[in-house]
DNA sequence: TTGTAGGCGTTATCAG
DNA sequence: CTGATAACGCCTACAA
């Protein structure tokens, strides 16, 4: 068990002052001989020397080459692949990331957001739980850059917002029902306190009274993402006297729930009930019938969220806070089709 | 954007030395006043201070705080949990997460290991991709902890290694399709370079031999983990002249490509092809029809995995490395039946 | 083009 | 019980 060696060692061992190395470390930053950078270079190689990274953040305010990454649930397949991406795309720039979750619980994400403002990371991209108001700004006021990613917060301002636009994909999905012939749509969303639940509550209302028809408030149905509450949900629906033909699942994380509940009662899909749920992943069209999907495109969520956070990082962005809307695609495939009842 | 506060600054403002403020922190590291206390955790609150790990890293020669997390691919629901679990109960004790990802590239998992040698993290627990040899020595020497988990490399020592037991888990599984009458099984697993690829395909190997059935190395395909080779392999198993009634799918990351395949070609499943697949997750049981099986206890291969990467980082566990299997379960579902060809 | 020295925030050591 | 002070490894003026 080695001590690492340290910018000394490479010092000594090139022959030169702690000075020049550290310039040829962070290339740029002053000028370097070409024969003494040369010497230097091979000292590190010898070495093994690596950059302790703890020294440098204790000089600068905050680190320039960490950011924080805090998700919902990384059970949830939509948060796992967007995590894959975001660490994918910080090292392309590279930068590392912190992970950490909220299990959906606003005291986890309050400890989390003390964790980050001790670990001075310069940026943080997160998917907010709703709550914890004071201390996300806390957090900006401390300087750190912040990159709501999926969901937004409205009170909080001089944040960074990507996102897909959920009341059009909400309206989209539903005025696809309609079109086929449904009039009787339930919708099962993530609950109110988070702006996706909200949002894809009101695209669904909206295209629902536009097309005519009422909404039954006994047909929406706010629940939350932990638990099993989908599948009650579902239950709920199917008990009412005259069930839904159509259903949308805006619930990413219960989809599973929804499912096994629905190939354990006897209806059938589409037939009996046509069923469009939100986001697509390697599973959905695997299962029989294949889902009809609202996508969301989860490289350009992670594209941007990224480029906002290690932009603002490194300096190279100053605008003030951008809200960015990516488009997702509505998918038709087996579950829904025409009403027949 | 108020500049954090600082120990001095706590020390200040509650009329004491900055001495008696680090031993409050670190409660236990030396004998304060009770009254004292009081005053420091009351100034502490007051300036909603934060120590700076940086600092605190410096110092020392590791983060006892910081772990890294080496996974190979957060898009593939295993690593994915896995990670989900690793996250859940590094924090239960304290710690934080750094991740990274190494995409199953070589290339890209020595950076990783770079990385993580200039973090100055004090644990690593990691799914390496088989290469790398020296890095990950020159880790270990540099007194970073190393956990492998999932997957193993022999030649590495004084490293914890947390996994099933790959052989026991494909033999299982080879009897299973042996029992129901099968003996052209095939098998597709990970590539060879990786232990959980030879172990499966020994374990398969071992249980056809035994059964007195040979295996022709046509039905044995070591696949890689990205790409799709997981359809290429069915389909050239498929076009065999006598095609195998039975399929083994130990290759986690190409079970939804083998699927997809499958759907897509004339047979059907299990009536023409029996199969059985390497680790469950929710959706495993919801296509049609619901998969056999091999069930990964992820939350005790991440239990393992933090207790042995935490407990060194601690100090509280000093034996020499361990090597700790957990039971895989085999479990039964539809796509698995006799052989009826 | 290179070297020297001070300080980032914390903990540990050792006197008071 | 409390307080001063020396590290930890690196960067950045500033001086040579």
């Amino acid at each position: 068990m080695h001590k690492p060696a340290t910018i000394r060692d490479v010092a000594r061992e090139a022959g030169v002052s702690v000075a020049v190395v550290s310039r040829v470390l962070n290339d740029g930053s002053g000028p370097v001989a070409v024969a003494t950078r040369a010497k230097v270079v091979e000292a590190i190689e010898r070495l093994g020397y690596q950059p302790r990274s703890a020294a440098r953040e204790l000089l600068q305010q905050r680190s320039t080459t960490t950011i924080g990454l805090l998700l919902a649930d990384l059970a949830n397949p939509f948060f796992a692949r967007l995590a894959d991406r975001v660490v994918w795309e910080a090292r392309a720039r590279g930068v590392h990331v912190l992970l950490l979750t909220t299990q959906e619980d606003p005291h986890l994400e309050a400890e989390s957001i003390e964790t980050l403002m001790g670990r001075s990371v310069g940026a943080v991209i997160a998917t907010p739980t709703g709550g914890n108001l004071d201390k996300w700004r806390r957090l900006r006021e401390l300087g750190v850059n912040v990159v709501l990613v999926d969901r937004e917060i409205d009170e909080l301002s001089c944040v960074d917002i990507v996102a897909i636009d959920n009341e059009l994909s909400a309206r989209t999905a539903t005025s696809h029902l309609i079109g086929l012939g449904h009039e009787r749509i339930a919708l099962i969303s993530g609950p109110l306190s988070t702006s996706t639940g909200r949002e894809r509550v009101g695209g669904f209302r909206n295209a629902m009274t536009e097309a005519g028809l009422g909404v039954s408030d006994l047909l929406v149905r706010a629940v939350p993402f932990r638990g099993d509450s989908g599948s009650d949900a579902v239950a709920a629906l199917l008990a009412l006297p005259t069930p839904p033909t159509g259903l949308i699942v805006g619930n990413t994380a219960q989809v599973r729930n929804v499912l096994r509940r629905l190939q354990q009662s006897p209806v059938t899909v589409p037939d009996d009930l046509s069923l469009i749920v939100f986001d697509d992943n390697p599973w959905t069209e695997l299962v029989s019938p294949a889902l009809s999907v609202v996508r969301q495109p989860i490289d350009m969520l992670a594209v941007h969220s990224v480029e906002l956070a290690v932009g603002r990082l490194k300096g190279t962005l100053t605008e003030p806070a951008k809200r960015i809307r990516v488009e997702a695609e509505f998918v038709q495939r087996s579950s829904s089709g025409l009403r027949t009842s």
